[in-house]
DNA sequence: TCAAAATACGAATGAACGCTCGCGTTTGGT
DNA sequence: ACCAAACGCGAGCGTTCATTCGTATTTTGA
């Protein structure tokens, strides 16, 4: 059902000029180079952030030499886009796969499932994840995660559409573009400034709420299992 | 010839607190060459880009030059920031203004008036946010803005806790902190990639339903005047 | 085994850019 | 009118960094 994709596409840079491809790594040792650039650039950015980022550095960090870097990658840009394309997908892969198991899962349950879902995949390498996040602008990353959010929201518009007599939703893809777009930015900034929240129950139940008024469900029609809701109203 | 550090350091660059100021500009002159510069600065960031921002730059579209820059900002950073935060805080008062105006206004108004606020907040000097916005980790603007959100939340927090009888709120802060943090994040993220959003009244509606479902309200209270409500349910 | 191809190397190149410094120009008080 | 202080100037310094290129080493295939 996914669309086939490569798994590595630190090559063939396509910035809308010349297509600038380098070699293709053919040999095991050269296909380790790569690898262990890759590598290399993550751990620089988790440990000392983009300025360290440097391509001299990045081959030391990998004990190989610049030019060899250069024999793969078309310039820094390229290197950058090849991790942050791969881990972007990653994520995008495990959210879409949520997607078929919420088809008959009470409304409650799916709301949490999606929210937990959303929280799980910010605390996963949490040390890269902060670190793009912080530096997005300066590679053209927007574009990318504006790709991976629609993909989600594609997914969680199906999923609207086909529950609409349990919602009250006029417009399942403006819906599906706000909650998407709203908890990805929550737990984006928690991650950044606020991680306890990461693991806080009473957060995530305020996620759910959230999810839950842009849908129109109305969380009185009942305790659900699998949602622990405690009443704390005042009588 | 050799790196002459200067002996005597004529004017502090305190990273961590704010005794970075140089001359004051006293004379007529000085003081229009300091703001033709910020408008400079403005102008340059938002037709061309952070990328355009050198300091060489910034003079000549001002018509001076780089070293009467260098009279007035101890650094790049300084001009920056100083364009920055006055309009971070122009926006601020803006919202904060608003909460005494909600104090005893119905509840669906109040909702309805956070919301246009924020959409009106963001319409104004778009393509300035806009840049800003791209460009916010490059300085040290996170801190900024969360020191900005900050400020809104808790005044959202102290209404919240004002009205919780009509609510469902088990902690005003957190819930305040949710609700500036989305609402920002999508209209921030709708100027920059869905900006006929902006002027959506569907769009104002879900962020409406967004708000009202993290407060725990439930629309079906009546239809109230202020706030259009077409009713699309399938009967 | 051996040469051609592939791979690896890293000093050197050149461009960009923040910022300084020594000197010229204007201002305002007296 | 005078001059010291304030202001303004811009070529150039020092540094950083992406990228290249000529050479050395390893692998492949016959």
């Amino acid at each position: 059902m996914p669309p086939r994709r490569p798994l590595v596409v630190a090559f063939s840079r396509d910035r809308t000029s010349g297509a600038r491809a380098r070699k293709q790594p053919t040999q095991a040792r050269s296909r380790a180079l790569v690898e262990s650039l890759l590598e290399a650039t993550a751990r620089i950015l988790m440990r000392e952030g983009w300025d360290a980022l440097t391509t001299n550095r990045v081959a030391r960090e990998a004990g190989v030499s610049v030019g060899s870097l250069y024999q793969y990658f078309p310039d820094k840009e390229a290197l950058v886009s090849g991790l942050v394309e791969t881990w972007a997908d990653t994520i995008t892969e495990r959210l879409v796969a949520l997607g078929p198991r919420l088809a008959d899962v009470p409304l409650d349950e799916a709301i949490a499932s999606v929210v937990l879902a959303t929280l799980a995949v910010t605390r996963e390498d949490a040390a890269l994840h902060r670190s793009v996040l912080l530096q997005l602008p300066r590679i053209g990353a927007l574009e990318f995660f504006e790709r991976l959010n629609q993909r989600v929201a594609d997914v969680l518009a199906e999923w609207i559409a086909h529950r609409r007599d349990e919602l009250d939703v006029d417009d399942p893809s403006l819906a599906a573009y706000v909650i998407v777009t709203s908890l990805d930015a929550l737990t984006d900034h928690a991650l950044l400034l606020r991680p306890e929240l990461l693991d806080s129950a009473r957060f995530a139940r305020q996620l759910e709420r959230l999810v839950a008024g842009v849908l129109g469900v109305h969380g009185t029609h009942a305790g659900r299992a699998g949602v622990r809701r405690t009443r704390a109203r005042h009588p």
